[in-house]
DNA sequence: ACCTTATGTGTAACCGGTTACCTATTCGAG
DNA sequence: CTCGAATAGGTAACCGGTTACACATAAGGT
């Protein structure tokens, strides 16, 4: 391996020099700076990011933590984050939490040991001592919290949204999907479709889960159609489960949107993909991650943060899993 | 901080001590080690990993390069490689390589200067300088090279199969999407396809792509159907583009599969939840991830290696978007 | 000409661990 | 009782960078 003494010795000048060459930091004569240059390139030389790190008590790492990467939602929102990385030099070293407390304390654990400069999480438990002690800076990206900053989607609104538009376009008999109890956006997503149900008086079934894995959603799916028989719209908590009820429509020989209409929530990538492509409510995942490393390189920067809590606009996507909206109301 | 000094004062013994039992080497009494394990929980010290790994120019860490994290298939892969590292307290420093050379050079590039102890890279570059002059072990997934050891799934096999079902359940007319020339196990997939079609003197049309990215397919399918209007089999290079396929087809008002039949490749964790569900050849993703990662720890625990190369078997997933196979053979 | 300031560079301490080396004590074998 | 091996633990060098500090010279001001 190449070291700072090696191009030391190869450009005839003392290490110092050659990290003032490589930092841009004191006084250096413009000789002896393209001599080191020199020296830097005919050795291949690129500096340790550990011995730097070991003496700034600081690395160039970011630890990230998502649920898990096979929910299609997390992807987008981990390129976003890595994108905004990327352009600032900063790398990532990356969990699924499997939204169990201990791997998260794990993972959060060996990220300070590697003296990451800060924590993006998607964590369940933002209120956890483990959280609470980092003196480093943590955003908390598709989850809310007092304790720290936050890039987050607007889920009540979002929730409303859906609500409004499955009654607009003619539901009546509505089930609402409600994801698990621990996760606010979900939480917020289906207070927000609860309400705006009952402003209306529409009368409306609670299938609740406590997990977004796909197994969970495909059998709440089939509970959902032997529960309520003629539901005739669906709320569903993530676009998963929203798929995995269309499937099941489809599988019971239902017409979508004609019998049931579906409005999923998140706006995966293949969600305008399926027959009839899911109508849904679209959070901006790439752009969220991508708003969250921004926050951590101001946090990490110091600058003084305006904006602490950023909360993303939704939007309804309208697809081929709702009817038409008639001009007139029903 | 809490350091290691600190551990030793508290408990009155040397650093050297404390180091020892850490790392269960050396001879300490049975008392100083409870002593230091008392002091190390009372002041909740966790080495520094940054410390550790200079000293021993190693780290816990290893570099995964994938393509596109957005990209359904991947997650799956980079599961498999978490799980396993996990279990054996490996950390993963993740990045997107969109393909790109550059962007592949530079995250080799720190993933070194982190002293990362091993590579798992998708790349489409494996004979490149950068992969060449790494002196850490290098595991290719879902790639294939003789310089290197490689997870990868039997293509060539998965491009027969496919073909071999199409045919036998009646395509007569059918089109090959051919992935990306320069992503060897795409490829493979095509050259399986068209050697089983030529065989049995099946027509066939080539529709070529140069990236896996979804508006690409969609793109793709389009031309596809304007290209071969008469198509009645697409054997499609993965899942995202066998989905694209599918979607066209049906706004085009096909009936799918009795008019068309598509089999993609891959078997993504959505394709069974379309509709029609999605027959496909599935390779085994997670596990292809988990092996890599084994293979990885092997090498870095030199133990000697006896399978280099990993192939992987793939097998026919048949669902909704084949037909019946006949009881005799057309 | 003299003092101050700016420029340029080297020496060595430091970051927080690991380990080679040294010393001291205990123990069992002969 | 003696001696080598096993046990126990401390001191300091080392990993590869960064930077405080010291020192030397050049440039500018009065």
């Amino acid at each position: 391996m190449v070291t700072i003494k090696d191009v030391a010795k190869h450009a005839g000048v003392s290490v110092a020099t050659v990290s003032r060459v490589l930092n841009e930091t004191g006084y250096v004569h413009e000789d002896t700076r393209r001599m080191v240059e020199k020296a830097i390139q005919e050795l291949n030389y690129t500096p340790n990011e550990v011995a730097r790190s070991l003496y700034k008590r600081k690395s160039r790492l970011i630890g990230l933590l998502l649920p898990d990467i096979t929910n299609p939602y997390f992807p987008q929102l981990a390129r976003g984050v890595e994108d905004r990385m990327q352009e600032s030099g900063f790398r990532l070293i990356f969990g699924n939490s499997d939204e169990s407390e201990q791997k998260e304390r794990d993972y959060i654990q060996t990220f300070v040991q590697n003296n990451v400069v800060g924590i993006i999480s998607s964590t369940n438990f933002p209120s956890m001592d483990f959280y609470r002690r980092l003196k480093i800076p943590v955003v908390f990206l598709d989850r809310i919290s007092s304790d720290r900053p936050a890039v987050y989607a607007d889920g009540r609104e979002g929730g409303r949204i859906a609500a409004q538009q499955i009654i607009d376009r003619g539901s009546r008999r509505v089930a609402v999907l409600q994801g698990p109890a621990h996760i606010r956006p979900a939480q917020d997503r289906f207070q927000g479709a609860v309400e705006v149900l009952q402003d209306h008086g529409v009368s409306h079934e609670v299938i609740s889960t406590d997990s977004f894995a796909l197994h969970e959603a495909e059998q709440k799916a089939k509970k959902l159609f032997e529960t309520v028989p003629d539901v005739d719209g669906v709320i569903a908590s993530n676009d998963m489960a929203a798929i995995a009820v269309l499937h099941e429509a489809l599988r019971l020989g239902k017409k979508v949107p004609e019998d049931v209409q579906i409005i999923g929530f998140d706006d995966i990538p293949l969600s305008g993909l399926l027959f009839p492509p899911l109508s849904t409510i679209r959070q901006p995942a790439y752009d969220m991650g991508y708003k969250a490393a921004e926050l951590m390189i101001q946090l990490i920067e110091e600058q003084t943060v305006e904006l602490r809590n950023i909360q993303m606009p939704v939007e309804f996507i309208e697809r081929g899993s709702t009817r038409a909206k008639p001009e007139k109301p029903y």
